[in-house]
DNA sequence: GGTAGACCTGGACGC
DNA sequence: GCGTCCAGGTCTACC
């Protein structure tokens, strides 16, 4: 079966996809325009995914009229389609409207790309839980890091997909939450693992709601907070789930920011913390996206 | 509130 | 091939 679902123009299944590394992380899997299609257009998305009825489908995304389209080899009750639905839109971000932080960076030459090719929405999870856990393995470690760390979280813990064991969904809390810290520390996750199993079952217990750090109820201060109440999540960590959850106003400040601030405005010089938030002050709630989307020089 | 050291791993480098 | 050093954020203990 196939769904149709539109998103708040200007959209891009590539745009958004490429907006960072996270397509790069299981079960992710993307197939770049060029190897789907001659002109160079279109692109295909696929992952595995648990549905909480216990099922595991196989989605496959891509570009379709003015959204995206999803199609999944099994039929699904209603409720299994709604959950699915929910899981996309999350994911591609696509309700998300998008004209407000156009309109501002109008006029700023290092942000003309973002509105003709439709970028500005960020690839999620398809819930917030799998999203903190990858933000944690971004931390202290270099890109392959995290990629390897994510393949094992998946291998090692992912329900397969019916018929295609080798194909399997990220791991559900309870699933990670049944783990020691030692099997966890053999999957290569090392110092993280205590923070990972914590949050597990933290979530799985009902002790801890992520998914209601989605509200847009929730005033900023307070979801960095809760952000922050999370072991394994600092600032850099917290500032980047905030991007994922609409946020945008702070700079996810690593050293790879330092360095791109440090050479776009500093002639090299070392910067800091307080260099970098300078330099995207002036985008005041958009400042995340500023940064994100931002043509560096050097880059 | 600020700071130093520990945490873990892969990669770069020198021998 | 082996050993050493370093980079990468966050936590904890200490001042």
């Amino acid at each position: 079966m196939s769904l149709s679902l539109p998103a708040n123009p200007p959209f891009s299944l590539s745009a958004v996809v490429e907006s960072h590394g996270w397509f790069q992380l299981a079960p992710f899997d993307w197939l770049r325009p060029e190897a789907t299609s001659e002109d160079g257009s279109g692109g295909l998305l696929t992952r595995v995914e648990e549905l909480s009825s216990g099922r595991v489908v196989s989605l496959r995304l891509q570009d379709g009229g003015d959204g995206v389209e999803v199609e999944i080899r099994d039929s699904l009750t209603a409720a299994e389609e709604r959950e699915i639905v929910n899981k996309v839109t999350r994911m591609l971000q696509l309700e998300r409207d998008l004209s407000a932080f156009y309109e501002v960076v109008r006029g700023e030459p290092r942000l003309a790309h973002v509105e003709p090719a439709a970028k500005g929405r960020i690839l999620c999870s398809p819930t917030v839980f799998e999203d903190v856990v990858k933000t944690i393995l971004t931390t202290n470690v270099q890109w392959s890091g995290t990629v390897r760390m994510a393949k094992a979280l998946v291998d090692q813990y992912g329900t397969p997909l019916p018929g295609a064991r080798a194909q399997r969904a990220f791991p559900v809390p309870e699933r990670l939450a049944a783990e020691d810290e030692a099997s966890l520390r053999s999957a290569g996750l090392g110092y993280r693992a205590p923070f990972v199993l914590e949050l597990a079952r933290a979530v799985a217990s009902g002790a801890r709601d992520l998914e209601v750090l989605t509200s847009e109820n929730l005033p900023t201060d307070e979801l960095r907070r809760r952000l922050l109440s999370i072991k394994g999540v600092g600032d850099y960590a917290a500032a980047s789930l905030m991007m994922l959850l609409g946020r945008y106003d702070f700079v996810p400040i690593d050293s790879w920011a330092r360095t791109m601030v440090s050479r776009e405005w500093h002639d090299g010089a070392p910067v800091g913390r307080t260099e970098v938030e300078m330099a995207f002050a002036r985008w005041g709630p958009w400042q995340g996206l500023a940064y994100w989307f931002w043509a560096w020089n050097s880059a």
